[in-house]
DNA sequence: CATGAATGAGTGTTCATTCAT
DNA sequence: AATGAATGAACACTCATTCAT
């Protein structure tokens, strides 16, 4: 099982360009190896089966994506400034390869459970990131002390991702990038006028 | 083709268990009719076909959870009590069916772009009822003025159904109710101390 | 079995209906039990099964096309002239009722090898007609006496119904009944100038 | 869609085996696999689908059957002559293969029109040889100068095929070829005697 | 390494017929 | 006599995977 070389890449990219143009259902061996200009048979040689391709693209891709955002991350800046890079870079990367948040925010998730747990390993590195974020912010005394991480993780990654599934499912019409700012100011503040005597109690 | 009649819901019932039993892509139509105790053909008595049945599934049991929501919805409480009871009857209701959770969090969404278009509709009417929340907050002058309502929105349903997915991809081991109240305080209050100055500009 | 009453004809007339307006293979049970206005299972107290009910259409309705065919044949003609009437009777019934000729010519072709043997039946009584004006023709001296009177009978049904079927599948375009005395003309005669020594030997 | 090999025509022969043994409707797709002795998926990379693999068994077979009759027909003989050429070539071919002779004259006549009106496409080729007999014969001034050609192509098509149905239907019990001088004689002098006065006048 | 022909398991849907009312 | 809801057997076609070359 080769799992790098010229081919292996070509398959890869071959994927996602196959699974954005024909979605997830219309996507067979037989045509992501046409469009990588390989035979059939070939992409058993670099891949255990075709689950084992599909969870390739998402870490091969999401790897970069992680990458790119944990670079971006190294600063010393404060942990409110560094959830709004995260959003940013999140809504960036996504902008900067169409194809790629068609498949991952619309078609890679028709999948089966299993194939979707294995996804979901991938991203752990990723929600990794977001509880850093959080553990900066309560250490630095601005988050909320006695907040639940893991709801917070939940309530960042749901709505960066039920935002940028929206923008995707509008065909791409709006300028996401330039929703990062107004998304980080509702995690951040929340609905409520800060003013306002507006804290409930749970 | 009839809409009503107890086998109609026999085998609406009959879905949700062998979606929930056995996952969307081995729940064959014959396995469904079998559960419902009918013959195969009688499925298409009252249904036009396969997917028919699939997105009546949905309606039938979210048009329920809309509806229940909705009642809920109709007091004269201000908008922030308004979507913590959203959020309470949203979790609250997961919990009272574990076998819809597993199905409308998990199983319904691998399905191909055509029939997630139809379900999109249902979700609409869960949306609006958002929407009128929003709406309301901003009327009463306790939600944020210049807020951009669809971002809002977006949080709000993104927050709640990762949290929700959470839960079922956790096997429901923990109680989802008790997580409405520290949900909702992040939505209105956002992830910040009040107290700091933690005003983002963007 | 009731074999008679106006539920009876009414089926049998909506079968032909049905057939001609859908085709063979697009006659359900239930189309027909429809278009005649009565209950899929009244179909069965009249006729034992599809099969029962598509010879009894082709039994009807070839019965009163031999049957008038036979009146026409009572006649002191001559066999060359009583030739000329069944050539003529058959054009002129199909040219008669288009919906029977579609039915009787393609439709009712379409059937498996054991329904054609029962609507072979029916044609006997068609055949033996054909058989004693060859036996009238060759008692008077017309007809060649050592001819083969099943070949010859094959040649004349042949000749006529494959004139029909070539008239139905052109869309009835043409005046069927017109060509009746070109198509006497040349079984009697056949394609050789009667002058000319024509003479074959076999 | 590979259109020749040893398989496509192992494929073609197991059909005719199959259909002439258990039917047109009996014989399914993968009744025909397991008699080529491949797989059923392989019939697909031969044949777009089973209309397409019957379509190509009367294309074939009807292929054969009229181009060996076409170089008969390239001798000098006269026209009455080529007409006997034709009506010995069709009932040997006929006799030459039994199964195929059931395939063509019963079973494949039980299909759609669709698939019949590909079938006729066919045809066509061996109609236009009846008709270049009838041109020659006309131009030779031995068959009737003002006869109508479609007419006679009829009774020459019509005459033959329903003497060879009828051969096949009787199950091949007598010597089909033999009737081939009879069958002629009746084409071409019809059923009257010469030396009679038997014009007749339409 | 690479090929691509061959494999064969798996399933939504139709419709003739029945039978309780 | 008449109804029509219910039955359930039957089948063409796809596509991930293999393996001889």
């Amino acid at each position: 099982m080769k799992r790098k070389g010229p081919k292996y890449e070509k398959i890869i990219d071959a994927a996602v360009n196959v699974i954005a143009k024909h979605g997830y259902h219309q996507s067979q061996v037989s045509k992501i190896a046409k469009e990588a200009g390989v035979a059939d048979g070939t992409i058993y040689l670099y891949f255990k089966n075709k689950e084992d391709l599909l969870v390739s693209v998402f870490n091969e891709k999401m790897g970069t994506f992680i990458e790119k955002t944990e670079n971006e991350l190294k600063s010393n800046d404060s942990a409110i400034e560094k959830l709004k890079t995260l959003v940013e870079m999140h809504f960036k990367q996504l902008t900067a390869d169409f194809e790629l948040s068609i498949v991952t925010q619309l078609e890679l998730r028709q999948t089966n459970r299993q194939l979707r747990a294995k996804i979901g390993e991938v991203l752990k590195r990723y929600l990794n990131l977001i509880d850093s974020i959080l553990k900066d912010g309560m250490d630095e005394g601005v988050f909320v002390r006695d907040m639940d991480y893991r709801l917070a993780r939940q309530m960042i990654f749901g709505t960066i991702d039920e935002t940028a599934t929206n923008w995707v499912m509008n065909d791409h019409r709006y300028d996401l990038p330039a929703l990062a700012g107004p998304v980080h100011q509702m995690l951040v503040n929340g609905l409520a006028i800060r003013s306002a005597q507006t804290e409930t109690h749970s």
